[in-house]
DNA sequence: ATTCATGCAAAGGGTTTGCAGGAAA
DNA sequence: TTTCCTGCAAACCCTTTGCATGAAT
């Protein structure tokens, strides 16, 4: 299930793995585009897909729209309900017992994803 | 931050209190059309979100679109990469767990949502 | 009587897809 | 050379919104 290696796929890639925020597509081909000014939204898509299918990436679905996130080690998501921003968080821990919690025979477990609620420091200061 | 009751949103809540499946506003549209045969597809979605938003039922974001629960109790679930089925799980310690481990001064923690991906026994067995 | 929710239809926004040309293997 | 990926544009799908009517308080 290997795919074939082009320039708009490695930039993407590097990018998400250079970043510890949760790009939309859209804003991933912002970036990129200041590298490859051809790139198409659709290419974007179309990879960020490709990526996130073979556990290269992880798709988030936050806030109504996908998130990409390079970062595919066991952690967590806080997101802020009043801006929408999205950060990480690293407690293994969290996963690690959830995922021993479940040891379901009926059910064939992949992965757990776990996103926290709530009001981030600097929109509770307003 | 009380609303009018309407009908329409009397018949939408009963009808997510009454399953444990995890509908989206088009099939809660479906079924609530049976009992108000004139009710808008829009109806269904003002009254799910606002619903959402005075914490009467959970807004779920799943397979690119938003599922209803009608049960806001502590749960998580259980969700089939294959076939897409959403499954109650009902492991309160998993929830506590994590809300116990996140006491940060920075951020308001208001609630978690756990979603485990799998495959489940329906399409295992194929 | 006033305010708010509804139905309808249209618009919106994010994501996917068909196709012909072009790049990777 | 063959296969796969790309760019472009159009299509798609879910969800939201504006407006005039009708229902709830």
């Amino acid at each position: 299930m290997e795919t074939r290696m082009t320039n708009q796929k490695l930039k993407i890639m590097e990018h998400l793995q250079k970043v510890r925020t949760h790009p939309t597509a859209e804003m991933v081909y912002h970036i990129v585009s200041k590298d490859l000014p051809a790139i198409s939204l659709a290419t974007v898509y179309r990879n960020l897909n490709l990526l996130a299918e073979q556990g290269k990436i992880l798709r988030l679905e936050i806030n109504g729209e996908y998130h990409y996130d390079g970062f595919c080690d066991s952690h967590q998501h806080l997101v802020c309900t009043n801006c929408g921003k999205i950060m990480d968080l690293g407690q293994k821990e969290i996963s690690n017992y959830a995922m021993k919690k479940i040891k379901s025979s009926d059910f064939e477990l992949k992965s757990v994803r776990i996103i926290f609620y709530g009001v981030c420091k600097n929109c509770k200061e307003k």
